[in-house]
DNA sequence: CTGAAAGCGCTAACAC
DNA sequence: GTGTTAGCGCTTTCAG
């Protein structure tokens, strides 16, 4: 094992080099008033040393700590998960650490332990970035009145005086909506996400809204929920197809679900997209893959993430030239991603129906 | 904005209640030897006040951070996220803060930077979780010999004198194989993930193994490199194809590869799995919707990341009561979920083939 | 240019 | 039971 050696502090520097500590200090904040003897005499004995000035000395000083907490939750979902990872890359450049902490649920009756914790360990601001589910944005309608550092919150409800960054869910669901009418499908149903989740709930009145500009009525029947899972889009699917015989689309609120759907449909003998077209939501780096490869809106969840982080490093900033920062909402539009499961007419769009019968 | 409120000190509690800082000190870690009534009204005081003691300085005092550094690469991979996942799971439970720092490169030229960065910062131990990927462990020749705390290392190949965690690529590749085996297939080809990483040689070199065993001769043409993205295995499919036209089975190295091989077959007419089986490595949450559904390995990252923290915080707690901790690596054994994909003569496993010609 | 003193927020070790 | 003193590792005055 490595043994636990002392650590190396500026006094230790400092003694050997034979000068004082602030002379150290000066040496390693890169002061200009050092003579050049010193300064290359301190280097070296730092170095000879294996010297490493603590952060946390200086963060208690400074009260200023260069790291920002990061709540996240459902890391195990594609979403969050490319958002942490554009939140790590931009903190890297901009020189931040995060501290990170995950939720186990997504339920949260109270956020205070969990702002204490980070608060705790001085960080200089807060992204929220787990998803709004059921009720646990609640808690936020005490107020952030005594939180001392700039939060922001990611994949959320606008809400009046609270920083939010999210993708444009709504506008995702017109999107994909709108290109299924524009391929002529007339009778389009949803499979949508749990509707406790805000983006679910936005995919859904999204594509209830657009088929009612489009003079489409839409009932009840004509839709169904899931719950993300793959699993789970196998039932959902068969409930739409009995409660909605005539549909000949379905707009997925995720990749995931959309494959099983797709995959079932291949079972069962439907024609993708000729009989059955369908549009995803998430663009998965398999969806180009599926069977017929699947048309989905594809979210920037990597750059929710980047921008994210450079807004809050931005208000930490203005926070301490005691600057106010308005509250602008901020919201990504996604883009759509035309393939083979939504184009009438295309190639490989066969179904396995017509072997079934044949052999 | 949030206004950017002064931090309530310990000075503030203390003065306020009319005590000393000890006095509040001492109600805030529990002790006993404090009056009820006091205690009482310390309380109260930092109730009203909002008080947060700084873990900061704690930290500073008992150079224990109760933290541990995280550095990480590859979050987008499936497996680095599901490790992580279990890292931040088992580091909750047992009541550690994570610090995380992602590479935006698997090369590694020099970590030190980051050790220093993590270190500065008082890290109680650090998990060096990201993937053995080209030299980037070079700078372990160097030893570690000068890092103060614990440290593990996840996902590479075992070295004398470091702790290691690794999940069991090899056994996971001897499974594959010895299934496609079992299951009649005389010609089995391989899909490598890029021969760089750590993982992907050892797979590989479990399959040729395993068939020189068997008593099969392994040939050069008999495999292909991926890069572990669906797209790659696109072209390492017809490479395969072209190099080795008798196989009847191929054990590619991750799912996502698999899936574009899946497509591949079944546009170009191959009937899966009775012409070609095939055995994945990951089990992706999608795997089993595949189509067919994919054979894989299932290999337990959460478990990984879990039993990390377990292990580095052992060695935390035994480093301070000077014990030495025996470097003893630890590999996980993958297991083996069978499905469609590999099982000659199952249902639903009819090619694309017919339909093109009848049609 | 360099050093001494004070203090960031907290706690360990003593007093009383 | 409670307060005082010293100090974690560093930086900021302010002298010299």
């Amino acid at each position: 094992m490595i043994p636990h050696s002392e650590r190396v502090t500026i006094k230790h520097v400092a003694k050997e080099a034979g000068v004082s500590t602030q002379t150290v200090s000066r040496v390693i904040n890169e002061r200009p008033d050092v003579a050049p003897e010193t300064r290359k005499l301190v280097l070296e004995v730092i170095e000879r040393l294996g010297y490493h000035p603590s952060e946390l000395a200086r963060s208690l000083i400074h009260r200023r700590s260069f790291t920002i907490g990061v709540v996240t939750a459902g890391l195990k979902y594609t979403g969050p998960n490319r958002t942490l990872n554009g939140i790590t890359t931009r903190a890297e450049e901009l020189g931040y650490a995060i501290l990170l902490k995950e939720l186990s649920h997504f339920s949260v009756e109270d956020a205070r332990p969990i702002l204490k914790f980070l608060l705790a360990r001085q960080v200089d601001g807060i992204l929220w970035a787990g998803p709004e589910v059921g009720n646990n944005r609640d808690w936020l309608a005490n107020g952030l009145g005594d939180i001392p550092v700039p939060i922001l919150f990611l994949t959320m409800e606008p809400r009046p005086d609270i920083p939010v960054l999210s993708i444009d869910n709504y506008a995702g669901g017109v999107l994909a909506t709108q290109h299924l009418l524009d391929q002529g499908c007339k009778h389009i149903a949803h499979l949508s996400g749990p509707l406790d989740w805000w983006e679910a709930r936005q995919r859904k009145k999204a594509w209830q809204d657009t088929l009612e500009k489009a003079g489409c009525k839409v009932e009840e029947r004509f839709s169904t929920e899931g719950n993300w899972s793959t699993s789970s889009g196998h039932v959902a699917f068969q409930q739409l197809r009995r409660g909605y015989p005539e549909m000949d689309a379905i707009f997925v609120a995720n990749d995931q679900m959309a494959l099983s759907v797709l995959r079932l449909a291949c079972e069962t003998g439907f024609r993708v997209p000729d009989e059955l077209a369908l549009v995803g939501f998430d663009d998965l780096a398999e969806s180009a893959y599926f069977w017929p490869a699947l048309t989905t809106i594809r979210q920037n969840q990597h750059e929710l993430g980047c921008r994210a982080v450079g807004e809050l490093v931005g208000r930490i900033e203005q926070a301490l030239n005691a600057q106010i920062s308005d509250t602008q909402n901020i919201l990504i539009v996604p883009e759509l991603i035309i393939r083979q499961s939504s184009i009438k007419g295309s190639t490989a769009v066969q179904s396995i129906r017509e072997v079934n019968n044949g052999s």
